[in-house]
DNA sequence: TTAAATAGGGATATTTATTGTCCTTAATAA
DNA sequence: TTATTAAGGACAATAAATATCCCTATTTAA
């Protein structure tokens, strides 16, 4: 159980995103090459983006994406979510009910501790994911990276940016 | 990215054996039937079990799977893991490594802040589970399913287990 | 002693999910 | 008007999950 790779794409777009200056956009050309990824397929990703209301869009020349709110109101479940859904990693395909003892007709009432166990293991997964934001990840990342690589990729991105 | 089914079949299947009495062993083609499941697929999962030294063996009639340790020493961790791989959920491909401003030979030190990010999540889902054993999963499960299935489902077992 | 039953595991097939490409459409700015 | 963009549908390639089949060594029950 892998998570999709367009997971680590997305996390990483928005953080290029988050450092972006208010109404400018940024293309899916540009975010495909800045990270050497297919354009076609980044794509995707960046849909799932939209479609989830993480970022904004404008079509044309110098159109792209920009965040829709601010990198503090953006947390990393937000993005992990909108590129691999909201899903519960374990799904229960409720093999109890073929058990040979089982009365006929009688029905499970609810969830069985096994899959609630699993479930809660999930939830704390997402937890976590959720008190991190897109702010924090920029102010880790701009203290880690060095300043030289750091200032030119935000002027390669900025000469990009419509 | 869901959990492979075989997580599921596994921890039923170590919920039964923690049923078992000392020295008693069950077949997957006792299991397989009781959880109305494929026996040779089945099969496989329990070899996982195996390979991780939660269960111990033995072959020929009346042979079967029972617990190598007591309940209580049996994680939700140790059977996911030993099923579903110990390989964190989130695999960091280096895509910053394609950074156009990076310079030549410039060689990242250590894995960036969102991957560490990313893998805390995953350690946050692994504690949980870590933090569940059998003992307390057949515990609930007494309570909550009804006594009269309880029972037939145990003499059911009993009546296969050699 | 023999025959049946078992776990283990290799080979292979089937199905599903992921990854990736290609193309069309409508919107938009230069 | 024209070039550029996001959106999305169709489809292809690849990888992973699911499943089946068969063979072997071992063990126990008859
Ligand atoms: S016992 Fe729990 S995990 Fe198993 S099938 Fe039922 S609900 Fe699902
Ligand atoms: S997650 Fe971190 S280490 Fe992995 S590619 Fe992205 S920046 Fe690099």
């Amino acid at each position: 159980m892998i998570l999709k790779s367009q997971v680590e794409w997305a996390l990483h777009c928005c953080a290029i995103l988050a450092g972006l200056p208010d109404g400018r956009y940024l293309s899916t050309k540009a975010l495909a090459e800045f990270h050497g990824l297919p354009k076609e397929y980044l794509s995707k990703a960046l849909q799932s983006l939209s479609q989830a209301g993480l970022v904004h869009t404008t079509l044309g020349p110098s159109g792209g994406y920009r965040l829709a709110k601010s990198p503090a109101e953006l947390s990393f479940l937000d993005i992990v979510e909108a590129v691999e859904g909201k899903t519960r990693t374990f799904v229960c395909n409720n093999i109890r009910a073929n058990n040979p003892c089982r009365p006929q007709g009688y029905c499970e009432s609810s969830p069985c501790a096994v899959a609630r166990i699993m479930w809660e293991a999930d939830e704390a997964w997402r937890e976590r994911l959720r008190s991190v934001n897109l702010a924090q990840l920029t102010e880790t990342l701009s203290q880690e990276i060095p300043s030289k690589l750091w200032k030119s990729s935000f002027e390669w991105v900025l000469d990009r940016a419509g």
